[in-house]
DNA sequence: CACCCGGCATGACAAATGTCAGAGACCGGT
DNA sequence: ACCGGTCTCTGACATTTGTCATGCCGGGTG
């Protein structure tokens, strides 16, 4: 079993690139795509099902996203190594990956042929994240965020009045003007809607 | 010529997805992928270098989107048709499309073969788009935002703060003020941020 | 223990934002 | 030529938001 093909999950919600890729590997002679799956939920169901050695998820997907994936995984088939492809290659998005144990975080730029040698990689027990997203990860570098100012910029995220946050918070609205100005300062940001999208692009909230 | 095989000129900044749809469109016999590309401007040269039949194109790319390179395709190269496909279908840009002469428009959700037959479609002269991006074009309707209305709502899309956006569209703080006080109302939204959201979702910024 | 530091929370004040009523320009219809 | 409607633009006013000084609590450190 062990020299036999490594048996992998494809999980994608664009059908156009999961089938197109489930071809591209199926001409590498030591792969075998042996499940797809459209969305977060059928991931999981589908891994249960086929019991793979390698599932390879797309970070966004209807549902639940790759990484809350990867962390039912984790306990539900220890044996099963994680790849995640994304387009968008956000820092926080990494850092959250790899506290849930996947063992490959690539962009969707990579080619498949490049996608194959990583699937044999993860399968061997190694791990990979491309250079590029890592750079990005460590310069971004820890939230400064408080754990209040983070909730409360969260809860500001829809563009959300003062008022509204303050409710959902049980908070007083100053205090949370207070928290917002803060998170502000510290993310260098013009106002707190800069400050949100920031903090998006950082994966800190 | 006209009974040869349809050539294709295939672009998006995703190489994963690229290849892979090269790949497999070159399975079927009437297709012939004579190019790619992964950003709007490569597309363009590659576009004019090899003259294809079609132009697939995705809708985010680097340097140009979808839309524009299908624009500047129009005037150079009439007699290339453009399909277009895309992750997220934002009403507003169906709509930028088909006012671009764009053939055809789908989500990137369709099936390889799906693809193949649109790719024909087109190229026989007919027009295609996805009934269900058809569909949210036609509830999201007609923008009710004034010229003036949704070049302030863009220029606060960063979330700039008023002063700044006056500046730049060389108008007084409480004309800017009264253009998104009236774009706010339009939209039913709570604040501007939300409205700027709002007005992206629906493609009208 | 006494001390200091950082996070949590608040209200008061200053600054930015949202709302309003209205004046002039332009266009299409009568 | 006239009128009604819409778009454009403005300043004044009310409301919301951002900033500041301050007090309280708990966790480390000397």
């Amino acid at each position: 079993m062990s020299t036999g093909a490594v048996r992998v999950l494809l999980a994608d919600d664009e059908h156009l690139i999961r089938g197109a890729l489930a071809a591209l590997l199926s001409l590498e002679d030591d792969l075998l795509v042996v499940a797809e799956a459209a969305s977060g939920p059928e991931a999981l169901a589908m891994a249960r099902a086929h019991e793979p050695d390698v599932a390879v998820l797309d970070l966004q997907m209807p549902g639940a996203d790759g990484v809350k994936v990867a962390t039912s995984l984790r306990t539900e088939l220890p044996g099963c190594k994680v790849l995640i492809v994304t387009s968008h290659g956000r820092p926080g998005h990494l850092k959250r990956a790899l506290a849930a144990g996947v063992r490959g975080f690539v962009p969707k730029t990579v080619s498949a042929r490049r996608l194959a040698e990583l699937i044999r990689t993860v399968h061997a027990g190694n791990r990979y994240v491309d250079p590029e997203l890592a750079a990005d990860a460590i310069s971004a570098g820890d939230s400064p965020l408080t754990a209040r100012e983070a909730e409360v910029l969260e809860h500001a995220a829809d563009g959300a009045p003062v008022a509204e946050i303050a409710e959902r918070a049980a908070l007083a609205e100053g205090t949370v003007r207070n928290y917002l100005s803060s998170a502000v300062t510290k993310l260098g940001a013009e106002n707190r809607h800069a400050a949100v999208r920031l903090a998006r692009e950082r994966g800190w909230v």
